[in-house]
DNA sequence: TTGTACGCGTTATCAT
DNA sequence: ATGATAACGCGTACAA
């Protein structure tokens, strides 16, 4: 079934079965009604490549991250998702692992398919040096693409993302200030919002006259999901004879596994050892104690990043850059001293 | 730029651009040459929209699942997102969110796209009444349908799942034979699969001869990610005067909110309360007691059914169905007695 | 080995 | 208000 069919069906010409189709106001209500009844009959719907091909857009925008079933990234892709096809996009998914090659062909893919637009999701897509980037840059100039939780100043690109500096530097602080000593920060990622977080942290101890020594700050480089290697790399670190009294944590999953770290090692949980992850998700609750950690924001980022997205696709001018601010969120494995917040709070 | 400018820029037809694209060996290497050298030139690819117009597909394949943040089904969408892509499919992904309404949108929608094949990740998408599936039926007139961890019997629908009634009967069977009594069943899915593992549940008790008891089974209709629910879900039981001495649970993260229910209450695991879970999941490792979980095989299942995607739009006889055993993994929230396996593991 | 011409199913332009 | 017709860019049968 196609136009020519539904038009002899309903004896007019396709320019009105289009019209109908397409809700143009110009056609008498009868006709309308008449082919109505016939597109219904048949449910006859309209050839999307064909109307892509006229049209020059299926109005699908790609979606790339690392890797789908990260629980930071899933939850993006979700909420992105969601809030495109509720405004009538689709949605072309793909996982380009971290690999820097893998992941321009996975947006040269997302070119040859003719989105309107890519949603990069995740930190990794920005290098440090600026190179690194030229895909990017490249692909943005045929297409608009838009950056969660990365920045990246260039035309046709825009960014959503949280003050990863201000966020980590602000627990560093907290944690300092309520008298916690020798702050070991644990990270697996060196992209730039990763070395952000690192840079908040260094900060704090700058500003509260703290020698950084190098040997508290730790890359974790196991896999994502092995918490249990997490927990064996502070155990190592231990015999090393490395002395910390807190753990924090570029993820929530490296703060599990610290947590666990604890419970192994008899170290009690926060009069030995503080914790804070940051991403404050399932896992924060999941450990017990459950885990003080930082809440950036995800599902705002993403709203305010598709709405950016939307508004550029229909033309409208849009900023660049959206900026919020992390918020800590604690728990049990944090005894803080009492903000501002909650001195007020009189509970 | 398209197939004219290059036929021109190379001094031949569309007709040998074409065929150069297309890898047809019909082409004498020196004009093959030639032409390659003005495609790269202009980095010409050819308009995918045009194509699929002509080819009647885009190499697109739709997933479809409830909650791609969801720790299980995003692990999910991730392993057949990449086997697809792995064998030059698209993939657009829907999440559909559990509502009939909503679910049977979401495959219209699909439909509309005109991918070539629906992936239905997850078994919610299957009702225990027939007539909640006509309209999965209904697409399987269209186009082949594939459903992950979901049975049915219909011409164009292809299943691969894990037996979850037995492996949830095992399980049971495992709890009951090492002396644990008064098993707690802990669900939150009336899906198909859901009452399959309720089944398994019942079917070892009646085995053992125990008495089914209605209050042993208990469904939580919180929210999926609200751990602590379930734990304030528990600590209500315990205070109603329910005696149970092990939760078997529908899903991992029920299981999580047993062991803090459990800690919570200073019930000592697994010497008083005995925990599984289902899935297998990060939850298991993050939890502490690590909770035994019983593993369906997920990425095994996927690659099943995505292999059997692909035979099925090449042309291929496929199997419409392919089942898996699940595996019980113990970890630190039982104290099973030893099966034939560890007496035979000598370590 | 290469080229010509048509079909794919829309939308949009221009008459009427 | 409606209809005829030209794009859109590709693949491919058929002809040469």
């Amino acid at each position: 079934m196609n136009i020519y069919d539904i038009s002899k069906q309903a004896g007019v010409s396709i320019a009105t079965v289009s019209r109908v189709l397409n809700g143009s106001p110009n056609v008498k209500p009868s006709t309308r009604r008449k082919v109505m009844e016939v597109i219904d009959r048949y449910g006859y719907t309209p050839n999307a490549f064909a109307r892509g091909l006229g049209l020059d857009t299926m109005n699908s925008i790609g979606i790339i991250c690392a890797d789908s079933s990260d629980l930071y990234l899933a939850k993006a892709v979700y909420y992105i998702e969601g809030s495109l096809r509720k405004n009538g996009y689709n949605c072309i998914l793909t996982c380009s692992g971290y690999d820097h090659g893998d992941k321009e062909a996975a947006l040269a893919l997302m070119l040859n398919q003719r989105v309107d637009a890519v949603i990069l999701v995740g930190s990794n897509y920005i290098e440090a040096d600026r190179e690194g980037n030229g895909y990017i840059m490249n692909a943005a100039g045929r297409i608009p693409l838009f950056l969660l939780n990365a920045d990246m100043d260039c035309p046709n690109v825009f960014c959503a993302m949280c003050d990863d500096f201000k966020a980590m530097q602000e627990a560093s602080l907290a944690l300092i200030d309520s008298g916690v000593t020798d702050i070991l920060y644990l990270y697996n990622s060196h992209s730039y919002s990763g070395l952000r977080k690192l840079d908040g942290y260094r900060s704090a101890c700058r500003m509260r006259e703290i020698p950084v020594a190098d040997d508290l700050m730790q890359f974790y480089d196991g896999s994502r999901e092995d918490i249990d290697g997490v927990c064996r790399f502070l155990c190592g670190l231990r015999k090393q004879g490395l002395v910390f009294h807190a753990v924090l944590a570029s993820e929530d999953m490296l703060a599990a596994g610290a947590v666990k770290y604890a419970k192994l090692n008899g170290i009690a949980i926060p009069e030995e050892l503080s914790v804070i992850g940051y991403n404050n998700s399932l896992l924060t609750t999941c450990s017990n104690p459950e885990i003080t950690s930082i809440d950036n924001q995800l599902e705002t980022l993403c709203y305010q990043l598709t709405k950016t997205c939307i508004g550029v696709l229909s033309g409208e001018k849009m900023p660049p850059k959206i900026i919020y601010s992390g918020e800590l969120v604690e728990k049990e494995t944090t005894r803080l001293s009492p903000g501002p917040l909650d001195a007020a709070d009189g509970r």
